[in-house]
RNA sequence: GCCUCGGUAGCUCAGCUGGAUAGAGCAACGGCCUUCUAAGCCGUAGGUCUUGGGUUCGAAUCCCAACCGGGGUACCA
């Protein structure tokens, strides 16, 4: 067991998984030869040394004085002396109460430096053949409005949680089911028929998607009119709202589609088609896309025959008026309708079909589908059901459920008009880059394709890294009022930050300074340089526990992190000017793998970083 | 009612598979641009981690209860 061993290792992820491995095999080691007891390596606790202690490495002594039978101070000298003769590796130690500090010698950190800036693609798991293939459901957009604050959120979390499963080394097809049938659709159809005076998006300069969102608007202030005149006239709230005249003439529409009437197929291709087209437009801006598109008006049929099928096959039963039920109740759970009585599918009853389609199409191991949490009862349910089915996976969904994006006065209601759209959020936000940029005359220099570019980049990145840098499972605020800020805790901290290390680089090479990275280094690593190679080597953890998690934030939180420690570091210590050629270049390949580190875990979040700004 | 998720600084959030003195950003106040980009750095101030019990060497973290808030709960999606 010999340091070289060690050493050697091309692959960095062996070297510090071999190190922790090994100190902890050694510890298990060091209580069966000092306390003559075997102890199962869970006890071992190791966790990174505290900044404010010396060391890199620490282990908590606690669960062991009950062994020892010693004090924790003493306990943690009897295995620090263990350890520090028989790893090469660890130099010295120190016990601060019940913690023992194992201080890492400085060759080995440079050789965790070596090894991770001579490979390109640092943190990443590349996938294989034999990877697991993971469908990841995003978006989900109905088509009957614009694309909202809350869709944004459904759209980068999927996204980022795609490429960071990607960066774990699996297969991802990233898919998107559109709701392009039901009710919501031909509420929007009806008003366009009733009102709608022939405005096309041609016509009138509005995309497409908000033109039908406005007709989505119009038939829920017509229906409100008509529910209050109904009530006027004695009706009582509730068969005013059965008996509106637009109520029925929407659901007049639904049951014409269903039963493909010409004229409603027309205008309902019609209206989803500006719809689209609105979509492509958002979906571009914001940088997601999809290797496959399911839409409902396909996928339901498949799922009205697996609901008769399960009712044949006794799983589902019906009731007089027809209309067809699970029975969840020993599951717990209620009953769950899966057909109305007049025969039309409900929300369930497409998913199931979907779900078909999608293991028909795809050899899935993993279904993920990123909805938000309103939906948990929903999800639970549709598990169950695909299960009943007969589905081997139906157990094995995993809906991905995230918090809702909430305004100051609470939720947002589309009908109401309470929303942030999309498409002008992202339209101020690049707007206050633009000027940003320009006040601090960050882009003297660029051409106006350039600035623009850059100053988009920026104001996506605010948007995006303020999104996903918050637990995806928690509700989250968003205040138009202050907006999204560009400094501090933001995505152009990060994307600034990666700017200044790319013009150390261009510098260096201006000056023809040359950057081996081959490290060697014949004093000690300064403690700054050495915090940050530590920070970096955690790269490859942070993903795979937003993998493991699910979690994006994981990997914005850790960017933060490693960006804040470089900001500290970049402003105390010269780089080009120092005169130490071994630390001027120890202090350049940080740089650069750190604007590496930046990059990769950016494109993680759906982010691009400029090259200046 | 029942189910479920949450409550950490004035605000927005980390930390939650139990470990050292609970951390950031924003807002406030005070410093730092003739040195690699000040969208930056440093400092000051700000906390009964909702409350009350319990588990143990140790609890923001686990368990129980209460309070407050979000979401869901048989023909919306």
């Amino acid at each position: 067991m010999t340091k070289i061993k060690y050493l050697c290792r091309s692959n960095f992820k062996a070297i510090k998984m071999s190190i922790e491995q090994i100190i902890r095999d050694l510890i298990v080691e060091s209580i069966e030869k000092c306390y003559h007891q075997e102890i199962d390596s869970s006890l071992v606790q190791l966790q990174n040394t505290r900044k404010e202690f010396e060391g890199d490495i620490t282990l908590v002594v606690f669960p062991f004085v009950r062994i020892s039978k010693k004090s924790p101070e003493q306990t943690a000298a009897e295995i620090g002396d263990y350890l520090q003769q028989n790893v090469p590796e660890v130099e010295k130690y120190n016990v601060v109460k019940g913690f023992l500090n194992l201080v890492i010698s400085s060759e080995y950190w440079v050789s965790v430096l070596n090894s991770i800036s001579s490979v390109s693609n640092f943190g990443i798991t590349e996938s294989s053949e034999s990877s697991n293939l993971v469908m990841v459901e995003y978006s989900s957009p109905n088509t009957n409005k614009p694309l909202h604050l809350g869709h944004i959120r459904n759209n980068l979390l999927g996204f980022s949680l795609s490429e960071i499963l990607k960066a774990n080394g699996n297969k991802v097809v990233k898919t998107n089911i559109v709701n392009d049938r039901g009710i919501h659709i031909c509420k929007s159809m009806y008003a366009w028929k009733m009102w709608g005076e022939g405005q096309t998006p041609e016509n009138t300069g509005i995309k497409g998607d908000h033109l039908v969102g406005n007709f989505y608007v119009k038939f829920d202030q017509e229906y409100k009119k008509e529910i209050a005149s109904l009530i006027e006239q004695g009706e009582n709230k509730e068969s005013a709202e059965q008996n509106a005249p637009s109520m029925h003439g929407a659901r007049e529409m639904l049951l014409k589609w269903e039963a493909k009437d010409p004229e409603i197929i027309e205008l309902w291709t019609m209206m989803n088609q500006w719809v689209y087209a609105g979509f492509d437009v958002t979906y571009k801006a914001l940088g997601v896309d999809f290797d496959k598109i399911y839409y409902e008006s396909e996928t339901y049929l498949y799922g009205k025959d697996e609901v008769l099928r399960g009712l044949n096959e006794g799983v589902f039963y019906q009731n007089e008026d027809s209309s067809v039920w699970a029975d969840l109740s020993a599951e717990g759970l209620d009953q769950k309708i899966l057909l109305r009585s007049d025969g039309t599918s409900v929300y369930m009853t497409q998913d199931i079909g979907t779900a078909k389609e999608r293991f028909q199409d795809y050899p899935v191991n993993k279904m993920i589908y990123v909805v938000g949490n309103e939906q948990n009862y929903h999800f639970q349910v549709l598990s169950i059901l695909l299960d009943k089915l007969g589905f081997e996976f139906g157990k094995g969904l995993h809906h991905f459920s995230y918090g809702m994006v909430e305004l100051p006065q609470g939720k947002m209601k589309s009908r109401e008009g309470t929303v942030v759209d999309a498409d002008e959020l992202m339209a101020e936000m690049i707007e206050v880059s633009r000027k940003t940029s320009e006040e601090l005359g960050k882009l003297e220099g660029y051409t106006p394709e350039q600035a623009a570019e850059t100053y988009t980049m920026i104001a996506l990145g605010a948007l995006k890294y303020f999104m996903l840098k918050v637990d995806p499972k928690k509700n989250m605020l968003f205040n138009p009022e202050e907006s999204i800020d560009f400094n501090g805790n933001t995505g152009p901290f990060i994307q600034y930050t990666y700017a200044r290390i790319r013009s150390v680089l261009r510098k260096a090479t201006d000056r023809e300074i040359e950057l081996v990275r081959n490290i060697s280094i014949t004093s000690d690593i300064p403690a700054k340089e050495l915090q940050l190679i530590k920070l970096i080597s955690q790269f490859p953890v942070a993903i795979k526990e937003a993998g493991d998690n699910y979690s994006p934030a994981l990997v914005a939180n850790y960017i933060y992190e490693l960006v804040k420690e470089f900001n500290q570091f970049y402003h105390e210590f010269p780089i080009l000017i120092e005169e130490n050629s071994q630390i001027r270049n120890l202090r350049l390949v940080i740089a650069e793998t750190v604007g590496k580190t930046i990059k990769t875990g950016m494109k993680l979040l759906g982010i691009d970083v400029p090259e200046r700004m």
